[in-house]
This record gives structure tokens, sequence and C-alpha cells, in this order.
DNA sequence: TATGAATGAGCCTTCATTCAT
DNA sequence: GATGAATGAAGGCTCATTCAT
């Protein structure tokens, strides 16, 4: 196949990722902060000496687990949208593919919905940066439909933005904390039709 | 022998209290994990051992903290929607609360939007059963307006409650995250309209 | 007798003092590189997260240690000489002492003559003023034989004093890295007689 | 076979020294406990593993830098006294070298004077014998100048001998620590006289 | 009750050394 | 021989909790 062999003269390139992904699996079983180094390392099968030839501290792990599934996340729902013209079946599209994603990866979910709140490290921090890129794809979807006509004119775009994101948000950390009894993406119709309406020009 | 006298079997009834309130304050500042007991202790004027003749741990701090405030919060809401007839102005008096008292209690509000957040120690631990206490009162106000004929008869009660409970969350948490440099309360009107509308029978 | 009783609103004032003297007989074993803080813990017979009660990290205890012990002799060096009248027999007094607090203390003296040379920490580092007042203490006594003619004119007293410490310090390494298998205070009669035949006026 | 051609069962001659003369520049830098076995490396331009072809251990290289430079100290020594016939003149000979050698070699003079101070490795150590060399050297010098008449015939040559290398040694010793910023082999002249007038026969 | 010095378990990180390539 | 990624033991330091006073 292709990518099989590894020149000695570089680090092995799926390491990090190997790491983060034993990261959220064990992130996701008892949190941030009572993982040990050595327990991520162990689940990654590697020492843990190893991690720190690819990441310099604990927190860097999580900031970097952060950052790309927010980027992957951003770039999958950019590239879902792009398919759609109308702009309330992109807001559909959206909300569909939000609990989809986090319903087919329980771990990160859990890490996601629960671990990844400590507004000081990631909100606030490095991670910024990719949050708001999410709430620009949002934003920009409701400004096609108020120039389409779709959405009321006068909708405070930036308050309307962030309701979506925390409704969403809500649904999908309810479901985790009540354990995922439940299917998530059921929610996802409702979600969307009760925003829409609220949104929506006229009755919608 | 009971009520107002301090017997020597009985300790000092603010000291609970004041512990709390120089938590919240040290929390807001830095942290649930990078706050010490000591950190407290200084805060509250007091002995960091004294600290432990009413709290077992420091998880027990944060976790009396949130729910004697979510308590408090909830009794407020009651108290005040109460005074409404309308389920629609109770759902306006709700969003205007909630964002008028993390308004005025910025500490809380960093707290609460910020701190509270591992799921592990609080919305999942001994805090589930405050937090369920507050989704009540809301949905409860939904039933109200679906009897009353004001919101539509079809709405999936518990996804609506959740949704709006994550709209007014996230705005608080934008704000505080953003420095809370605008007034929060200015987007409680709009923030009902939008609900409102969302679930509204006919087109409201 | 006095000092007796401890407070209990101040830290026990002899635990440093403890603390170094532990440190001075681990150390003395060891070395500092090989000696772990909490073997200084054991040795004093305390928990080793005490020491940072008193001391902010493991350098600090060597440094302190270093300056302390440097003051001390200093301080019993001038204290000494200033019984003598004659530059010549103060230069003999301080020799002869030297020797003698060294032979005195075996575990001190092997602190000092071995551990203690690693220039980077000390002798550039924050010991070196204590360093120099034992130079300084010389180099006076240096110039009052200059000016009671006991010690030619022309002497270049810098390169005097840091000869005269030198030989004193050569003959304490040899005998604390010779196993101490002889009586260092039996060399200061010699040493002082060389020196003083070196740097006296006519043939002294 | 041998002689000149590296056999595929010899290691590269020339690797030893590289790596010799690549930890003084990084020992100098940053002292023995600063300084990586990977940092020496980079400064050989060789990988770190290549290190342990032909050091057992770190250590190794710091005991193996200073018995060859010892070695080399003492045979330039040995050869150049010999064309001498005074024993005094070669006393100010050995002076005037070991400053001279010194000040020559900023990088090396850092190492010896402050980085090789750790008695437990070195002088106590595998060193002690090249160690012993150079005080044999000089004592059997000071030995010629007693049988030639020129120093007094009751000097006791050990304390003399080890007076002379802690006198040069310090000068040596303050000068690196002082920056070098001044002439070391300025004060040869005035060491050899100070000594030379101190152990001489009459008045020299 | 209140104190705060003392405790000591716990963990992140470093880095000398190894070894598969 | 040469490489450098991987290893994992080791230890300094922190801080929640205890307890003698």
């Amino acid at each position: 196949m292709n990518g099989g062999s590894v020149s000695k003269f570089m680090r092995d390139p799926d390491k990090p990722q190997q790491i983060i992904d034993a990261a959220i699996r064990v992130f996701a079983r008892g949190g941030y902060y009572n993982s040990r180094v050595s327990d991520i390392a162990r689940e990654a099968g590697i020492a843990s000496g190893t991690i720190y030839l690819y990441f310099k501290t604990k927190d860097e792990i999580l900031v970097t687990l952060f950052r790309e599934k927010m980027a992957e996340w951003v770039a999958l729902v950019r590239r879902e949208i792009a398919a759609e013209r109308d702009p309330l079946a992109k807001i559909r599209k959206i909300v569909a593919l939000h609990f989809k994603v986090l319903e087919e990866s329980p771990d990160l979910a859990e890490v996601v919905q629960v671990e990844l709140r400590q507004g000081h490290k990631f909100f606030r921090g490095a991670s910024a940066h990719e949050v708001s890129a999410y709430f620009d794809v949002i934003q920009s979807v409701l400004e096609e439909g108020v120039a389409a006509g779709r959405i009321r004119r006068d909708l405070p775009l930036k308050v309307a933005t962030k309701m979506l994101f925390g409704a969403m948000d809500q649904l999908a950390t309810s479901w985790v904390l009540g354990k995922r009894g439940y299917r998530l993406t059921e929610a996802a119709e409702p979600v969307a039709t009760i925003f829409l309406q609220g949104v929506g020009a006229h009755g919608v």
C-alpha cells in the first residue's frame, strides 16, 4: 500500500495521531485532570517518554486534540453545506451533521462536551480561533438566508448564531451526560425546525 | 437553646457561606484547578484547616457552591414567574432573569459559565438534581403554553427545553469569555423572541 | 531556659538549621547531585514536603548552606585576628584557623572542598559575595603588613591574597580527598612560614 | 592491515577526539550537569547514539577528557622544563606554562577550573593518577632545588608542592570566574617570585 | 473552634542509554 | 559503523488533608 515505509530519518508521522486518539479514549474514560500521561502512553502502546517527542506538555495534547478535531469539523461542515443551495436546507444540514458526528464518535463526544469545557484553557485560549470559525460558518449561512428572503431581515445575527450553537451544544451535552440513552440524531429535525421557525421570515 | 444562639456544639453558621463566597471570588480569578484551598482560606480570612471543619474536601466546596446557587436561582425564577399569568411572558421573564442575575454577579458568572463545566464533577454528579430542577421549571412553563394554545401542540418539550437553556447558556458563556464587553441583558429580548416564534402556535 | 517554647504562630525557627545540618551530612556522604531531597528529609527526621516550607528549591539549600557557613567563617576569622597586633601573626592565625575549622568539621569540609566547587552555582553565583569577604580579610591583613613594613612594599596584593587562599584551599582539598589520613593542622605552620617568607620584607 | 587503514573492525580513530573537543566546548558553555549527551553529539556533528560507540557513559567522556588533557599537560611541562638547568628557572617555567596554556584555551580553562571540581568524580576517582603526576613533576623540581642548595633543606616538600599548585590553581580559577578580564600570564612572574622567595634558601 | 505547620502521596517531565534499521 | 526514535527509571516539587496545640 502507501505510507507503509517510514524513513529512518523521520519520526513516525502517525505517532501524534495515535497519541491523540489514545488521549481521546483516556480522557473520555476519566477526564483530563484525572488522567496520567502514562495512561495515555499505555493506551497508545508506547513509552511515556515518547509522548514528549511529539508534544511539549500534557496540556498541548489536549489543545492539539481540540484544534485538530474542530478544524476537521469545520472543514466537513463547509464541504457538506456547499452541496446545498437553499440556506434553510443548509441549516438543517449543519444540525444533522453536528449530531451525526458526535453520535458516531462517542469518545470524542465525551471529551468535547464534557472535558473541553474549561474555558480558561480552551475557548479563551489557543483554540478560540477554531471555535469562532464554526460560528462564522453558521452566521454566514444565516446571512445567506436573509439575503434570500428566507430569514427575517431584522434578525440579530450574532445572537441567533449563538442560540443555534448553544441549542445544539446543549442537546449534545445532555445526550452525553445521559449516557447516550437515545439517538441524538433524532433530535436534529425538531431542533432545526424550531430554530428555523424562530428565525424565519413570515411563518416560514 | 437553638435558634439564635451559637452553642459550643454548633459551628459558626456563617462560616460555610463565607467560605463559599470566598471560593467564588477565587475560582473566578484563576479557575478551580488552579486555585489552592489555602487561597480560599486567605480570601475568607481564615486558616486553611478551618475549611475542613465545614467541608470534607475541596470538591465539596465546589459542589456545594453550585447546588446552593442553583437552588437559589431556581427558587428565584419560580417566585418571579408566579407573578405572571401568560406563559409566553413567563418565558420572557425567565430569559430576562437568567441574564440579569449573571450580569449582576460577574464572579459567579465566571464560575458558573467557565469553571463548572467539568461534567464529571457536576452535571453528572451530585448537582444533577439542581440542574434538572431548572429544566423542570422551563418545561412546565412550556407545558402551560401548550395547554393555553400559545405553543404548538406537537412541540417536543424536552428538546425545546434544552434548546432554550442551551441558547441562554451560550449567550452567557460568550459574554463571559468576551470579557463582558457589552450588556448581556440586551440579548434577552431577541433570544426570547426568536425562541417564542420558534415554538409558538401559528406564527405567534 | 530560653527559646524552649515555640509559639504556634511561628514556624519552628530551628528547622532551617536542622535541614542545613542534615544536608551537610547527606551531601558529605554522596555529593549534592547524588542526594535526593527525600534523603535530606529523612536525615533531618522530617517529611520531604516540610523542606519546601523553608527552602524554595534543592539548590537553595546548598546556596544557603554555603553562605551561612562562609559568613560564620569570615566572622570567626575577623574576631580572632582582632586579638592580634602583629600582621604576620594574624596571617598565621588565619591559616591555623582555616585548617582547624575544617579539621573539626569533617562533613562540612567534605562539602566545602568537594561539593561546592561547581563555580556555576557558587563562586560565580549568589555566594560570590561571601567568598570575596574572606579575600578582603586576607588582603587587608596583608595591607597592614605592608604599612607596618613587615611585608614588602611592592607586593601585588591581589595576587598574594589569591595565592594564600589557593595554598590553604589545596592543602585542605588534598587532606579531604586523601581521606583525612593525617592532621591538617600540622600543615598550618609550614604553610604560614613559606607564605610569609615569600611575601616578607627583606628575608623576614 | 593495521597502521593507516581503517578496517571495518576498527572504529574511526578521530571520533573520540572530535567528541572530546565538542564536549569541551559544550561543557564550557553550560557545565557538565547542564549539558546533554545530545548537545555534545550535535556539537560534534554526529548522532547521539554514536557517542556510545566510543564512550560507555557520559561520565566517561569527562573522565577521559580530563585524563587526556592532564596527560598532555604533564608531558608538555616535562618536555619544557627539561630544557632548563636551573631548578628555580624550572619553577618559573612551570608557572608560566600553567598560565599560558589556560589563557590560550579558554574553553578548556573553563572546564578544568570550574566544571571538573566535583571531587567525587575526578580528583578522587579515575583521574587521581594524572593529577598526582603533575604533583610529582613539581615536587621533583623542588627536590632538585634542594639538592642544588637553591631551596631550603628543611622545606616540607609535599606541603610546598600543594601550595604552589593551589596558588596557581586559584589564580587561574579567579581569572576564569572573573570572565578573564585581564591577562593571566601577567600573574606568572609575581606568583613564581613569591613562591620562590618563600621556599628559597637564604633570601634567594 | 481555630490554627497552620507538617505530612507524603502523586505526577509531569527529563535525559542517559539502547537497539532496530 | 552510524543513526535517532524509543525507552522508562528517577526525582523535584505541589498541595489536599491532617492533627497537635
